[in-house]
DNA sequence: TCGGGAAATATGTCTGCACATAATCAGGCT
DNA sequence: AGCCTGATTATGTGCAGACATATTTCCCGA
């Protein structure tokens, strides 16, 4: 029962390719026909073959260079997508009722950490916000964000006591540029009681840098409860 | 000192709806002109402009369907991707010597989760290999596997000793879906004691299905050293 | 032998046109 | 009102041809 009968059009010619890949017809590294010899091949257009390498070439599957041709790359590194979420929907797609609150409010110098994932090269002073996030009144993460109220108009008409940062910033502030980084860490007393988890308790945590045009705009840290997971397919 | 001075072409009219986008000229939820106005507008032909507007569906600004036109997504929900790597590469990417330590090679019926995860209704026996990772004989991850060996034609010419298995079977066996669970657990006594860290240290785990064609090929699980973060950017 | 520059070549992209496909809308029937 | 059906319309895709651009290759001169 799959969606998918037999896709027609430069779609199949792209399923033919990655078969050839994935039988090792292609192997790694070397060169693949050119798009004329494949066009003529397949009984159609060099840019519907276009079409279809272009698309496995940004899948990871191939590189290709102008006048170098095609080849199939070495070690076929593959890409997962991540999808950001607004802390809400991800919360309500759980089937929980969201909610959060605001721990802290003020506005201070950042740690050096933090200046120099925004590459804030001076110590100037940044709206600090620390919320908690609660899915059905059970926490879900801690935020830790620090905002550049210049670099985002508009910031006045902002209560961080209705909605989140997260969602109030997401779709009002564009951004051009963002850097997410992974990591885990251990809950600290203070994180553990906001948490409501054991002290000592393994957490994901997520960064994220946000940029419009090598202007830093905001930097966000969440602390998720124990046991989250972040998923996706490739 | 950017790289793009004016892109010129259909990236040029991408560039021009994303600042239309940013600014909020067109506002989130709102349709925007159809491809043959804007061709007009551009002076170009409709199929630039239908190739500038497919590359920002695929980035998550657009919404559009046939009939119905193009609309501007009401939260613009960013997509990162994360590249999946091959270990060597990692750490050599880090300028370090990479090496690897066969902890542990067997055959057995896996647990439940690892059964769940693969999807296998019954209890088969399985490869299973547990090793750990050294970046200058520091140790860098912990991986356990487990492999569907009928799904895999050639495991017989696989030496564990000599290549991991992660970098063998990465571009050497095809697979069509995959999963991948991002977490973090605690360190157990055994786990520090091969990571060679602190008991209780908070480690960033990755758990990866993949399958072909809906059959189970391998499950591996990698447990960082702590310190570890995964860094993408969007 | 070692550059340096010209020619060759594969991919990148644009154009104009055509038809396919899906979703919506409007009209007519019950 | 409710439903079915056919027209309308915006996007999806295909084709052929042309030119642009990046690299490699090769040849020639110093």
């Amino acid at each position: 029962m799959r969606s998918d009968a037999a896709p027609a059009g430069w779609q199949a010619i792209r399923d033919a390719a990655l078969e050839r890949l994935r039988s090792g017809a292609w192997a790694p590294g070397e060169l693949i026909p050119n798009e004329a010899e494949l066009a003529a091949e397949f009984g159609c257009a060099r840019a519907t073959v276009n079409r279809a390498l272009r698309d496995l070439a940004e899948a990871g599957w191939l590189d290709r260079r102008r006048r170098a041709g095609t080849r199939v790359v070495p070690h076929p590194v593959r890409k997962a997508t991540l999808t950001i979420p607004v802390i809400r929907h991800e919360v309500e797609a759980g089937g929980a009722r969201y909610s959060h609150r605001l721990l802290s409010i003020a506005r201070a110098v950042p740690p050096a950490a933090v200046r120099a994932a925004l590459g804030l090269p001076c110590a100037r002073r940044l709206l600090h916000l620390v919320t908690l996030h609660l899915a059905d009144a059970v926490p879900h993460a801690h935020e830790d964000r620090w905002i550049d109220t210049d670099a985002v108009p508009g910031i006045d008409g902002f209560d961080p006591e209705a909605v989140s940062a997260n969602e109030w910033l997401v779709g009002r502030v564009p951004y051009t540029e963002g850097r997410l980084v992974l990591g885990a860490e251990v809950a600290a007393p203070e994180m553990a009681r906001h948490l409501g988890c054991p002290e000592g308790a393994a957490l994901l945590t997520l960064e994220r840098s946000t940029f419009l045009h090598d202007r830093a705009i905001t930097w966000v840290r969440l602390c998720h409860a124990p046991g989250h997971r972040l998923t996706t397919s490739f």
